[in-house]
DNA sequence: CGACTCGTACGATAGGCATCGTAGTACGGT
DNA sequence: ACCGTACTACGATGCCTATCGTACGAGTCG
């Protein structure tokens, strides 16, 4: 008893100083992992891992989370037979003040470039 | 006169609207390649691939500017035998508002963390 | 012209990784 | 106890890539 053990299971986590920000960018750079990230963003809470329907098998799916954590952009925790995935917002701000904010802005703005057609970009100025 | 070519060598890069994040990130990824871009960020100028020091062969660094150029994040131009390397600024702001200076921040950030005894992970003081 | 410097091209190599399929474990409900 | 669901572990596969070495093209300077 004493602590409320969510479950026997325990998932490995870098520590706030030991996330890198080379890593936490090659975990982004995945199309299928900043498409979940996003999602759990925009959730602002936790997500199953069954909740995200990907266009790839559940194998695959249970390595992007797995890099995911192992570059500490999201926590994990095992809830029942479900894993819960969380952003590590707080972690994230304090190391890189910013970051995350303007990597899901960015992702945004792309979307939406792109999703109201590519050629609209408009811009045509091209100062240099 | 009028068009000071620089050089008859040309260089494909990325209109504005090609570029895309997951591959800005995949180029920041690197480490070498991030600490190209820190230096080139630091010197609010053009650099000479051999203006850089790196721990990798020529041929490696050619890659690595290649990977940088074709993702969008530098702009090279030859002038006379050397090649000259340049932040796109303007570009990166246009389409990921603050994400470059965030970036950027993150790399300076984490390289003051370590260098300072990765122990030190106190920063006890973040007004956040 | 010849030599030298800067950077490229090409091939090789070794390691990483995204993906899959199958078999297996943990947990909850009936 | 049994079954179904959720996720994992492991092996295989094919692609990508960081790295190197060598040979070459482009410019500059004597």
């Amino acid at each position: 008893m004493t602590s409320p053990v969510v479950s026997s299971r325990a998932l490995p986590h870098p520590e706030r100083e030991e996330i890198r920000l080379e890593e936490v960018l090659h975990a982004l750079s995945d199309p299928m992992r900043l498409r979940i990230v996003r999602e759990l963003a925009a959730a602002s809470g936790e997500l199953s891992c069954s909740h995200f329907e990907l266009p790839v098998t559940k194998s695959t799916t249970t390595h992007h989370f797995r890099v995911l954590r192992e570059s500490g952009v999201i926590r994990q925790v095992y809830r029942g037979t479900a894993k819960m995935n969380g952003l590590r917002r707080d972690d994230l701000d304090d190391l890189f003040p910013g970051l995350l904010g303007a990597l899901l802005d960015a992702a945004a703005r792309q979307d939406g470039r792109i999703r109201s057609g590519r050629r609209a970009t408009g811009t045509p100025s091209r100062g240099v």
